[in-house]
RNA sequence: GCCACCGUAGCUCAGUGGUAGAGCACACCCUUGGUAAGGGUGAGGUCGAGGGUUCAAUCCCCUUCGGUGGCUCCA
């Protein structure tokens, strides 16, 4: 005599166990008609299950009552859209073995290998989609059925799919005791696949879906392991959704910062300079000016110290530090002088025996800095330091290098050669928990000025399985702890993640994603207790006794190549005022009004506003046109009206039309209050007023 | 690094086994125009690089460099 709890707290009672599908229509048609599936104490699946006890039923379907896209009904679509495309695939190519075909953020994949012919390729596509656009038109159901595991093995050996065996021995790992399969249509007649479910009644609810992308994968992610075919799609359950989607997706294209790094000139990449380094050109380089110079006036104002220190180091450096021993295949290769070149050719030496040396330290080199904390810390060590002198904060917009993988390196954010605003704080223990707050208000400064507010906060554990982290595991706690209570006054929400430290120390790092959805970690704080240690590193204590500091290393930007990527998508290109390279454009109407024109620019160059003239052969309109495609903040249009009364007419990126004339001087001083306090107030208030 | 796709003018892209075209940008001329493209003329390419097949290769094959997507990695 189950009792079924709905969602408004009202209670069914049945005599009988009924479905999940039973209690929606006995709610009402339309429930009935609209569920996709159901959550049964929480845990979603199919509208089918019978509920033989008492619990919380929920109804899921593709909008939740508020209106808003539900995410689980679109998972359910997804995930079966995944297996009709799974049959289409099948079908057009015989001989395919299916793996693992989740649904994920965007829509869904399926990965397979083709042992026997040749895998799909995009131009595919088409036939595929027309293949699946069969099997929802026939509105075939879902079926599910259960084996016992043996039986199901069996099953399994019979079709003879390594993957999908695999699959079901893990699952069977996992506690299950039997194997369930999801048929589209009649159990042993249609296509069926090793499946956990749940789906969705039938093929016929998925309203709209499209084949994306061809991509490949590694069986379970292992490199070593077979190499897989993914087949990446999405679905809907509507096509207006899918349309949408589509249309987000191109517009979102429009604001890749590579795309718009070309068009606005912001950097360039050149492959005769190599593969990841980027080359800052002048409109590109004002915006890093502009945030270094931002950072570096807060960094003054928290008591750091601003150092230089040069791009290569003593590889023993790097052995005292770790990060040649543990990183090496990550770093450019070591640099050899002259005399230790000529010295190993004579004798002979094979790269191979080169390569021991140096990791022996038989032979030293120089390498390119990886990373700045060893140069920084010898800064430290080379002079004493009392209690009293700490925290000591020494801040640098250090160049590091390291060797990327190939195919991971693209545009601003995965680069070869990338400085970070770094800095290192050497601080006594007392100090670390108010220190990694100023190091995260630096950070919430840097996102709140620029309006970034979808970032998600990381804190990032060690690994006890890994052995790539160093140091003594109570510090490790420790540092762990500072991490998570930092974390904690920082007053968002974070996830704390395992493996995500870095060798040294545990981190609280900020990521954000970019247009096309992937996440890229920007501003970083780190603890590190071992650092000081490997460098042995004092400072003297109240008591004259020799003290260990803890140093923390932080670099709120994270790099200023993958902010600045990032950023330029942030801004769709069109930087505000104060990020601009180009701030203000003079824009005479005729050649008359050129000398006024002449005079506008020149008194805005005087207070330091990057301001240009366009006195070109074009129209106005045709120029106003350019004006707007380079995202200029301002334009000021003089014509002989303008000239008599000494006003320009101001036209603000972004908006339609002009905003009005502006008295020059009044114009003069907006512009360059907006840039002096990097927007907080804008000209464009001087016309609501 | 792995798999797939791509590489033609500064940019965006057509195109063909018989050594190339458009639009924009650029230069010059005409136009002096009040808020998103005025008109004309011209210059600009070893068709990413190297090798092979062929009477002939930008096109077909191989190698290599670079780009894009995904996987793996990311101190």
């Amino acid at each position: 005599m189950p009792t079924i709890t709905l969602p408004d707290g009202s209670c069914r009672h049945y005599d009988s166990p009924p479905t999940a599908a039973q209690v929606a229509a006995d709610i009402g048609p339309g429930l009935a008609k609209a569920a996709l599936g159901a959550k049964v104490d929480g845990k979603l699946c199919d509208l089918s299950t019978l509920l033989d006890r008492d619990c919380a039923l929920a109804l899921v379907t593709a909008k939740s009552r508020d209106g808003h896209v539900d995410a689980d009904g679109l998972s359910l679509i997804r995930h079966s859209c995944a297996h009709v495309m799974a049959e289409a695939i099948e079908r057009l190519f015989p001989g395919t073995a299916l793996v693992y075909g989740p649904a994920v953020d965007a829509g869904f994949y399926y990965d397979m290998a083709f042992p026997q012919g040749r895998p799909p390729s995009t131009e595919d596509f088409a036939a595929l989609e027309a293949e699946m656009a069969k099997i929802i038109g026939e509105n075939r159901p879902f079926t599910r059925t259960d084996l016992p595991f043996d039986a199901g093995i069996e099953k399994l050996t019979r079709e003879g799919n390594k993957f999908k065996l695999d699959n079901a021995q893990r699952a069977h790992e996992a506690g299950s005791t039997t194997l369930s399969w999801y048929a589209t249509g009649a159990p042993g007649t249609n296509w069926d696949d090793l499946c956990r479910g749940p789906h969705i009644p039938s093929t016929g609810r998925i309203g709209a879906f499209k084949i994306t992308l061809l991509a490949s994968s590694y069986w379970k992610g292992d490199e070593t392991l077979d190499r897989l075919t993914r087949v990446y799609g999405t679905a809907f359950a509507t096509k207006g959704e899918l349309d949408a989607y589509l249309a987000q997706v191109e517009e979102a294209k429009k604001r890749d910062h590579r795309l718009l790094g070309k068009q606005l000139r912001l950097f360039h990449i050149d492959e005769m300079v190599g593969q990841g380094l980027v080359l800052w050109t002048p409109r590109g380089a004002v915006v890093r000016q502009e945030l270094q110079n931002f950072i570096s006036d807060a960094l003054r104002v928290q008591g750091y110290q601003q150092v230089f220190t040069p791009h290569i180091g003593k590889l023993e450096l790097y052995r005292t530090s770790g990060h040649f021993p543990y990183y090496k295949e990550s770093q450019f290769p070591p640099i050899i002088d002259h005399d230790q070149m000529a010295k190993l050719a004579a004798e002979g030496c094979s790269c191979g025996e080169l390569a021991n040396k140096l990791s022996s330290g038989e032979v030293d080199g120089y390498l390119l800095k990886p990373m700045n904390c060893p140069h920084h810390i010898r800064i430290f060590a080379s002079e004493p330091h009392s209690y009293r002198d700490m925290p000591v904060r020494l801040a640098e917009f250090g160049t590091v290098y390291r060797w990327e993988q190939s195919g991971e390196i693209g545009g601003l954010t995965r680069v070869r050669g990338f400085t970070q605003d770094d800095a290192h704080l050497f601080v006594r223990e007392d100090q670390v928990a108010e220190e990694l707050v100023g190091c995260l208000s630096l950070v919430k400064l840097i996102f709140g000025t620029l309006g970034m507010n979808d970032y998600r906060v990381r804190v990032g554990l060690r690994d006890p399985a890994s052995d790539k982290y160093v140091g003594d595991p109570a510090n490790w706690d420790k540092a762990e702890e500072a991490c998570r209570h930092a974390a904690q006054s920082l007053g968002v929400p974070f996830t704390q993640e395992r493996g995500e430290a870095a060798f040294y120390g545990p981190k609280i790092d900020f990521v954000v994603r970019d247009v096309i959805g992937r996440s890229w970690q920007l501003g970083t704080v780190q603890v590190d207790y071992n650092l000081p240690v490997r460098f042995d590193l004092s400072y003297i204590g109240a008591d004259n006794k020799q003290h260990r500091p803890v140093m923390i290393h932080r670099a709120p930007f994270g790099s200023m190549e993958r902010f600045v990527g990032v950023l330029i998508e942030h801004f769709a290109g069109a930087f505000p005022l104060w990020l601009a390279p180009e701030q203000v454009r003079v824009l005479p109407i005729s050649e008359k009004s050129e000398a006024y024109a002449q005079e506008v620019l020149t008194a805005l160059r005087a207070l330091g506003i990057r301001a240009t003239i366009d006195s070109g052969n074009e129209r106005v309109q045709a120029r106003i046109r350019d004006a707007s495609e380079a995202k200029i903040p301002y334009l000021a249009v003089v014509g002989p009206r303008d000239a008599d009364q000494r006003a320009v007419s101001v036209r603000a990126f972004g908006t339609d039309a002009n905003l009005g004339e502006l008295p020059l001087d009044q114009f003069l001083a907006g512009v360059s209050r907006e840039y002096a306090t990097r927007g907080a107030e804008s000209v464009k208030s001087k016309f609501s007023a």
